[in-house]
DNA sequence: TAAATACGCAACTTTTTGGTTGCTTAACTA
DNA sequence: TAGTTAAGCAACCAAAAAGTTGCGTATTTA
C-alpha cells in the first residue's frame, strides 16, 4: 500500500474508524468484531474491514481465542503523529505550548 | 462535505498534499499556484485541487494579487490534531510527555 | 493592441474507499 | 452429532478522490 505515516493518517481520517477506534480504547475489556458491529450501524463485515485498515496503521492488535478475535487499541503508533505536527508547532505560537512540546520532543 | 476535523485528517492524510503544505510552510514567501506545479509531478489543475482542499482544511490562506493567487500555510489548525491526540497521549506513557502535554492542554 | 501568462471551470477517466451480500469454515453448545 | 455462532474470503457496487485535458477569461507585457 503506502507508507507508515499515511497509512495512519488515512487509518483515522475516516470518522467512522475513529469511533471504532475510541470505543476500544474507552472499553474496559477486549471487544470482539460481533461485539463492536453491534455498536455500530454499519454490517460486521464492514466493521472487519475497518479492523483490518485499523490494525495495518498499528492501532489495533488482535488477540485471537477459539472463533473470536479480540481488538484492543494501541495508542502508540499516534505518536508518529504527534511527532510530524511537532515541527509545525513552532509556527503557531510561542509561549508554554513550545514548552510542552521541547518536552515531548525529548523523551 | 463533512465535519470540520475530518476534513483536516483527510486533507493531511494524502501525500502529495503533505507535501505542498510543507513546501508551503518552509517558503520564504507565498507560493503562486504555478510556482507550486513547477515543483511537483502533477499538473497545474491537480495542485489547484490540492490547495483547495487544504484550503476548506484551514490549511493554506490564498492572497490573490492581479491574475496570481499566492498560497500561504496556516499550521494553526493543526493545532485541532493536537487537541485530538492529548486525550489518547494518557495511554501510551506517563512521563515527562504528560507534562509536555499538559502544558499544552493550558494553553 | 496582440501575444503571452495565470488561473478557474467543467467534463472526463481511473483508482481507491466504504459498504454490501453470499458462501464457507472453524469452534462452541445442546 | 446437529445446530448455532464467530468470523474470513471473495465478489460486487456506489461514491469519492486523484488526476487529467480542453477551453474560456482575466491580467500582464511587448
Amino acid at each position: 500500500m503506502q507508507d507508515k505515516i499515511t497509512k495512519l493518517f488515512k487509518a483515522i481520517a475516516d470518522p467512522t474508524r475513529r469511533d471504532i477506534f475510541h470505543a476500544l480504547v474507552i472499553a474496559t475489556s477486549a471487544l470482539s468484531i460481533t461485539q463492536i458491529s453491534n455498536q455500530f450501524e454499519i454490517s460486521r463485515q464492514g466493521v472487519t474491514k475497518h479492523i483490518k485498515t485499523l490494525q495495518e496503521a498499528g492501532l489495533v492488535v488482535i488477540d485471537a481465542q477459539g472463533r473470536e478475535r479480540f481488538c484492543n487499541a494501541n495508542t502508540k503508533p499516534l505518536q508518529e503523529i504527534n511527532k510530524w505536527l511537532q515541527f509545525y508547532s513552532q509556527f503557531w505560537d510561542n509561549s508554554l505550548q513550545n514548552l510542552g512540546n521541547y518536552l515531548n520532543s525529548k523523551t
